[in-house]
DNA sequence: TGGCGCTTGTGAATTAGTTCACAAACTAAT
DNA sequence: ATTAGTTTGTGAACTAATTCACAAGCGCCA
């Protein structure tokens, strides 16, 4: 299969994420065009990415919204549950540790790990936190197909190595630093102070 | 000046943070293809990125590290202080309202906001939580840059109506909706479902 | 001063991504 | 059955982004 871009990916995210409101309104099909109002782009964007897939259409009518659901969820890899861990029982790890909607969508945070002793043992709702140090037994053990590293950023490249030493192949980043990771390892990064910078840079440079 | 890239705008953030790792390596100096290697790019896509703001290396030598971080910091708008009020006083607007690393880089958040009694007036180190009825007036006496908005997605829509009727410019949205807002809002989606169904993605078609 | 080694800055070339535009396929109405 | 009205799927055209490739500038040293 061809090579899809990351940009792609992202709105196939967009589009099923629309379906899904589409649905609960009770609306049997929906057009490109109709898509594409929803998440500002075009019809034809719409079309061409479906279309790198299969063709899910029928002209004249548009798309059936539960068998395009369906065959985004296929797309994305969304029909299994995935394993989650969490490293990093922090700020943001207890947050996203709480949050309902991953779960919603098939992502199971099944461990959180942290290194501070003072942490370690904490019960989190149905989750125990566990020293870092068990992470590579664990994984070998129940498997974790996702990682979710939200450690401070000094400590993060360390802690990056024990994940790929653990056998897992995607990381979701929420440290400031740029990781490097053997090429069949998929990183993802959320870096929010970039996110402000690029607001920032839209505040100073309106209008010119 | 001509239309800069989003694209642009992330790396030349991303440039900053390798500078002021270099500089507290004490370097004087960096060449293209170092910043290139750092950040998994190419020298002639650093060379571009930063000619489209003016020439600021020496040939036979590269960029003057001190000199280059502050034009970065010049060209991206973080000489400044920045306003930011939080909306939302859950579980991610408590985890950004304490995270220390906004602040240092001009980010300061000045108040928080929610429409729960509950949590109104309740004391968040220096802040006190307000109620969101009262951010249109607080935002013509103090004025907020940006607002982080932090809602349920069921809500977000009429939260953001809010924030633009204040008079706020641009926006950090972490709910998972997609936002309509005048043209003159700039608009950053934070939306970590998506960026966990990338990976999900990458895992369900390694190898194909 | 001249030559060498290095690195920038930038047009040109290339590659990637988006939009156009239209034939083909379908529905509904008469 | 025919026609009018939609909307898909997709090559072709276009636009944007990245990479190439090299002249020109600079430091250093003999
Ligand atoms: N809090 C935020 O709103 C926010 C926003 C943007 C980015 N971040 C980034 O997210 C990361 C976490 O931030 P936070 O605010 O949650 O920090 P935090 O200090 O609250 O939490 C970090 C946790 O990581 C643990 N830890 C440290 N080293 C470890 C190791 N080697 N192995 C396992 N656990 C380890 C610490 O014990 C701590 O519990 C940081 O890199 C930060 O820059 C946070
Ligand atoms: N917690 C996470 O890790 C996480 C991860 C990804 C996305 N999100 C998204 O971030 C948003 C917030 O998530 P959360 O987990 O912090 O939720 P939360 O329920 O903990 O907090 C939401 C807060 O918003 C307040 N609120 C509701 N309506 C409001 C209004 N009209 N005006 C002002 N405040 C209002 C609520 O009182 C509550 O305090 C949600 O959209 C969620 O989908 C959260």
């Amino acid at each position: 299969m061809k090579r899809i871009a990351e940009s792609t990916v992202r709105r196939l995210s967009l589009y099923l994420s629309f379906l899904e409101g589409i649905e609960r309104q009770g609306l049997k099909t929906v057009s490109s065009d109709e898509l594409a109002r929803l998440g500002g782009t075009t019809s034809a964007q719409v079309r061409k990415d479906l279309s790198l897939f299969g063709s899910f259409g029928k002209r004249g009518l548009g798309y059936f919204v539960p068998e395009l659901s369906e065959k985004l969820r296929e797309i994305l890899g969304l029909g299994k549950q995935w394993r989650v861990c969490i490293i990093g029982a922090g700020k943001i790890g207890a947050a996203l540790a709480r949050y309902r909607g991953f779960a919603e969508r098939g992502f199971n945070v099944t461990a959180v790990y942290d290194s501070d002793e003072a942490k370690i043992g904490k019960r989190w709702e149905t989750l125990t936190v566990r020293p870092i140090s068990e992470l590579e037994k664990d994984a070998a053990k129940q498997g974790f197909d996702i990682a979710v590293v939200a450690t401070p950023a000094e400590n993060t490249p360390a802690v990056v190595k024990q994940v790929v030493r653990a056998g897992i192949k995607a990381i979701l980043n929420f440290a400031p630093v740029q990781l490097s990771v053997p090429s069949d390892v998929t990183v993802r990064n959320v870096n929010m102070a970039m996110e402000l910078e690029g607001l920032s840079f839209a505040l100073s440079n309106r209008s010119e």
